[in-house]
DNA sequence: AAACCGGGGAT
DNA sequence: ATCCCAGGTTT
């Protein structure tokens, strides 16, 4: 079967020939895919509003869908504007934030909605720069919001896109450790021309890549792309860039420690002194070095209640 | 380019 | 015990 090169999912640029078909024929088998398999979440719905979606943009960074939405649920109903959160106390924010990881996270979103009040009268910008000069919005966000919030056309390159990319395309069993400027130019080169088609692809490509594409044990037998897809024609092979992946350990670091130290404060009606710390780690080195890093972070402030009396410890007010 | 930054669920 | 997650910022 062959599509028309004036549909209007035509890519963007040079169409990209693969010994399977063209990329033309990946976007529109992944967005045909899609059309029938999307789930139907919160940030989707079409009452969602921009500043919605960013919310749960950041909420996702590096958090799964399962934990976000119902704390994005939540959130949303508490601060539903960027002027609601610009306005909240840092310690509400934290303690709604909970666990959802990362409150540098949440941190810098109160200072986004704060921005958005101040620069954009409160309006999430659509535009790519201004997005991009938020706290909280890099390059992955800024083109999410553009493509989810606004229906614009953008590159939307996160890691289930690369990966998508890195097995369907390169024939890769996962994409490089780091992202290239020639993996961005190849992924742009596959976004479709017209805005609408952009957006379906960006929203399909990183459903694929969520919920069959996936990193540990894909579903290629369920998967649009399997008799296209390059890894699976060349069997599937490991990962070449195994011995170059390093995980982050977790126990004893000094993240586990500021976790614990949030979660004490989060859970504190009142400022408390150092050695309540003791609950939350054992007044060592490191603890002193955590607590160092979250009052440099402006996650912990820091109050002299007296001359005579030792510091107290608290969330930011 | 690499390090740092949480936390939970799946394998 | 290890891996993975809709990344961003800093060095």
């Amino acid at each position: 079967m062959t599509r028309p090169a004036s549909s209007s999912s035509r890519v963007g640029a040079t169409l990209v020939a693969t010994d399977a078909g063209t990329a033309a024929d990946l976007v529109a088998d992944v967005v045909g895919w899609y059309d029938e398999h999307a789930r139907d979440l919160p940030w989707r719905a079409p009452d969602r509003t921009p500043w919605g979606v960013l919310v749960s943009e950041v909420m996702l960074q590096q958090t799964p869908v399962v934990r976000v939405e119902p704390a994005w649920r939540a959130w949303m109903e508490r601060w539903p504007t960027p002027a609601d959160l610009a306005a909240a106390p840092t310690a509400d924010v934290l303690r709604a934030w909970d666990r959802l990881g990362y409150p540098r996270r949440a941190l810098r979103l109160v200072q986004c909605a704060q921005a958005v009040v101040e620069r954009h009268a409160g309006h999430v910008p659509d535009d790519e720069d201004a997005l991009l000069a938020l706290p909280g919005v890099g390059a992955y966000t800024a083109a999410a919001v553009r493509s989810f919030a606004f229906g614009r056309r953008a590159v939307v390159l996160d890691t289930n896109v690369r990966r998508v990319l890195a097995r369907a395309v390169d024939g890769h069993a996962l994409p490089a450790p780091t992202q290239t400027r020639a993996e961005v130019a190849r992924a742009a080169a596959l976004v479709p021309a017209d805005d609408a088609g952009a957006a379906r692809w960006a929203q399909a490509s990183m459903e694929l890549g969520a919920l069959v594409c996936t990193a540990r044990s894909p579903r290629c037998e369920v998967c649009p792309l399997v008799s296209s897809c390059a890894w699976v024609a060349a069997g599937r092979p490991a990962d070449q860039h195994a011995h170059r992946r390093r995980t982050q350990a977790w126990a004893g670091t000094d993240r586990q420690v500021r976790g614990r130290i949030m979660a004490l404060l989060r859970e504190s009606p009142v400022h408390v002194p150092e050695p309540v710390l003791d609950e939350a780690w054992p007044a060592t080195p490191q603890r002193a070095r955590a607590l160092a890093g979250l009052l440099a972070d402006g996650l912990v402030v820091e109050s002299q209640p007296s001359p005579d009396e030792p510091p107290l410890y608290a969330l930011p007010a």
